[in-house]
DNA sequence: CATACTGAAAGTGTATACAGTTTTGAGGGT
DNA sequence: ACCCTCAAAACTGTATACACTTTCAGTATG
């Protein structure tokens, strides 16, 4: 039906249940912009598109609202999200809460393989930063707070992290400037520098500025345009 | 059916819906050791008692899911969740990184008013310690970290803690010796207290304290018993 | 006595049917 | 042209039906 993209959001492994498929194929339409903010996602044509019932679909869109990435109306439908200028401020600063605190812990347990595991990443993202489109960019970008979650071997901080920026991502997608982002690989890359000194001042300095440089970036007087679900899946 | 009882977990207002008044009658069940952990939940006999088909049980069901106070096993069922040690050391970790910093925002956004709001619920707390059930107790000691993150005017932090909150309600249900919330009601006071003085340090070290000291009260080695659906919902 | 089968009962997963609501658009009045 | 009105179409919310899987008692077998 459709190919098996690598993870994204929340729990990493569902593919193999038909509504994880959904979710993820929805997820990956959302994100890499196809679908774009405020479009309507009717049940029956996605049960036609995905050769299911409307029960999976609706199952889907509930796991979807629930991850904010589509906004459920009682009785009118399921559209995708547009996040408001406070909602994303809100969400920043959560993270900030959350990431600072991270850094912290992290530096108490560091180890070389950790750093190994973030400079790879980092230097992926590099890689991306100048031959990807914006929704793969985006993503590598927002897996690098998630793979240090990871890596304090703390699940539910990792789900709880990974959930807030698949938020982020949508929202940097709709308000971010093109070039913005650029800024970000650099960022990550002084963040790693300063664990490998276990210097963890610095280190909570540097993501502490980093969030604001990415909430700085937003530019909430965009509008974007709304579009329809047909061609989205192509 | 059942009487609309006072808000519980993730969003604050969902009691209109049918499928929400099934999600907090069985929260209050959990919460309130009425069902323990373990108990299975078929879904054609919370259909019967609710008076509803098994569509809106299983939209509960999965919602609560995601709020982790059941486990859903593929093909099997639902079950009341049996948080481990290490998920409750995790929820706790994550706890701590979240709360200290929110300490932190709220003492610089401080004002009487807030502070009056805290303490008169600690006040509240008080009440419920010496006369109330232990579930009552329970849900009132952990909405004091609640309020505070309503308080704050964010409204992400505020769902995201209350989902962690309820969590580890359900933590404590089940590991917590009986006597040790006695501690926390009065640590609450002393929080708010250094908050007033807006001795930020103080009241971070305070926070910090406290959720050690709620973490180290808990007894790993407890069995619970697991009982039956019929008579659980009296 | 323990263990391995077997078939019915119980239960979950998905599709379909139907009821109630919202949306749409054509017609008619101002 | 603008704004009602209202009925048909489209869509969501809920219940029911059916297929497939797990569970378990009962029986046979080593």
């Amino acid at each position: 039906m459709m190919k098996c993209m690598e993870t994204f959001p929340a729990p990493s492994i569902l593919p193999p249940s038909p509504t994880g498929a959904i979710v993820q194929a929805l997820t990956k339409a959302i994100v890499e912009q196809r679908l774009l903010p405020g479009t309507k996602l009717v049940e029956q044509k996605l049960a036609d598109h995905f050769g299911v019932s409307r029960t999976l679909v609706r199952q889907a869109l509930y796991q979807l609202s629930q991850n904010r990435l589509i906004r459920l109306e009682p009785a009118r439908g399921a559209f995708v999200a547009a996040p408001s200028a406070m909602e994303a401020r809100q969400v920043f600063a959560v993270r900030r809460m959350l990431e600072t605190e991270m850094i912290r812990a992290f530096v108490r347990e560091i180890s070389p393989a950790k750093i190994k595991v973030l400079k790879e990443h980092v230097a992926q993202e590099k890689i991306a930063v100048n031959r990807s489109d914006a929704a793969t960019r985006n993503k590598l970008l927002g897996d690098f707070h998630v793979r240090m979650a990871e890596l304090m071997g703390n699940e539910v901080l990792a789900q709880l992290l990974g959930e807030l920026i698949a938020r982020c991502t949508l929202i940097t997608l709709m308000y971010q400037s093109p070039s913005a982002a650029r800024h970000s690989n650099g960022e990550h890359a002084n963040i790693v520098k300063a664990l490998a000194a276990k210097d963890e001042e610095r280190a909570v300095f540097l993501m502490n500025e980093h969030l604001f440089n990415v909430e700085k970036s937003l530019e909430f007087d965009r509008k974007m345009p709304i579009n329809d679900l047909s061609m989205a899946l192509s």
